[in-house]
DNA sequence: GCCTGATCGTCAGCGGGCTGTAAGCGGGGG
DNA sequence: CCCCCGCTTACAGCCCGCTGACGATCAGGC
């Protein structure tokens, strides 16, 4: 799963994201919540992991706003163990799940895997753009019904494409689909997996904008 | 239906199980949790009635194992009144619904009814998924018509990846059904697994998508 | 208890598809 | 007309997955 994790201590970030990478997740982190904003709104996470007790106190107004603006990512909140209150109010703010501090990493996983879970059974949030169909969960995508075969990289750049059809889609915005955010890259790697792209789906479906970014079918 | 009630105490446990069959369900009842895996391996149950608070305790280990090895047997827990946690993380290990004690019979009654009716669709849920046919509480698998041996780790595996034909199973998710949750491994036990599966199987059934896992014959 | 066969987890070598980079080409805008 | 940007193709490295083999452990029969 793809997740994000919202932390400001250095040593535990480091464990959290290092064992959930290590069990197959692919995990971001960041340590301010205007990072975790801008993250949020450029990927599609699976779930969140976040810790109510940073610096700046206000996790629980993040928590608000992303429900406010009807993003549904399952979020499983961190706090210590004396904040009850905070507790019952993040449950009420929208919050999926919680976890006290100090907590098993494994718990962390079980956690992170029921929440998944849960959202897995969901009727399918089937993209459908034009001829073109993404399954996200099933990891399919199809063109009038003949199903691609896409590599993993292949399917992250048009799933980030597909998720506001029509949109824009900055070529930074699909480098961070491509690789993660720390690692700064320059190459024309995503001018290189739309050209693939494009050669595997039908003809027009994705739309250059000269020096702005890509597009999805429009229409 | 046909229930099973894993209860330690013999007092309530009698009142409960003759209830049950006062009103036309069939009831196993046994005390410990060692009988009931040995019960929900041998006997497709309707539903299961799980007391958390056992003496050895491992009650939520039980469920959390079953719904690893991919059963989904609707499980209703019952906890004392002040065990909120353990309810939370019971919902969230698998379970379908609760009773806090002490319960009306009554209730207890309404909430077997209200699970059963939930699943009352498929009395013998056949897995087919092109030339493979499953069948989980007999487990036994055939492809063609040709009866399959398959060992329990063999059996774990497949039946994870059929249980979502055509849905994308991570190696992580595989690693669960091959092993518990807690014990961190480093191997490619997943991958033998599946090279094994697909000697004994025909070819192209299982599909593997790099980097992200495995899925089952369509496509 | 001892033997035998099956099963399990690990390892290492191999092969191949995926990936990132670079270079050449084309076209649109200034 | 020229420059810049994006498209495409080619390629080499590498990571990932596949498979055969082996020792350990377990279950069952004698």
């Amino acid at each position: 799963m793809r997740l994000l994790l919202v932390e400001d201590d250095e040593m535990l970030g480091q464990a959290i994201r290092d064992h959930l990478v290590a069990h197959g997740h692919a995990a971001d982190w960041t340590r301010r919540l205007d990072d975790a904003d801008a993250a949020q709104l450029a990927v599609a996470y699976d779930a969140m992991l976040l810790d109510l007790n940073l610096p700046d106190g206000r996790g629980m107004e993040f928590l608000k706003r992303l429900r406010r603006r009807g993003d549904t990512t399952p979020v499983i909140i961190v706090t210590a163990m004396d904040q009850l209150t905070m507790r019952i109010e993040g449950l009420n703010a929208g919050a999926d799940d919680y976890l006290v501090k100090p907590f098993d990493l494994g718990e962390l996983l079980a956690r992170v895997g029921a929440v998944g879970r849960r959202y897995a059974g969901n009727p399918n949030p089937l993209i459908v753009v034009g001829p073109l169909e993404l399954d996200p969960p099933h990891k399919l995508a199809t063109v009038n019904g003949r199903k691609l075969d896409l590599s993993a990289r292949e399917w992250a750049v048009l799933e980030r494409l597909a998720q506001h059809p029509g949109t824009l889609v900055s070529r930074m915005q699909l480098e961070e689909a491509l690789f993660g955010f720390g690692d700064e890259i320059e190459s024309n790697a995503v001018e290189v997996y739309v050209s693939r792209l494009r050669k595997k789906l039908d003809a027009g479906v994705i739309h250059t904008v000269r020096g702005l970014g890509y597009r999805l079918a429009p229409q």
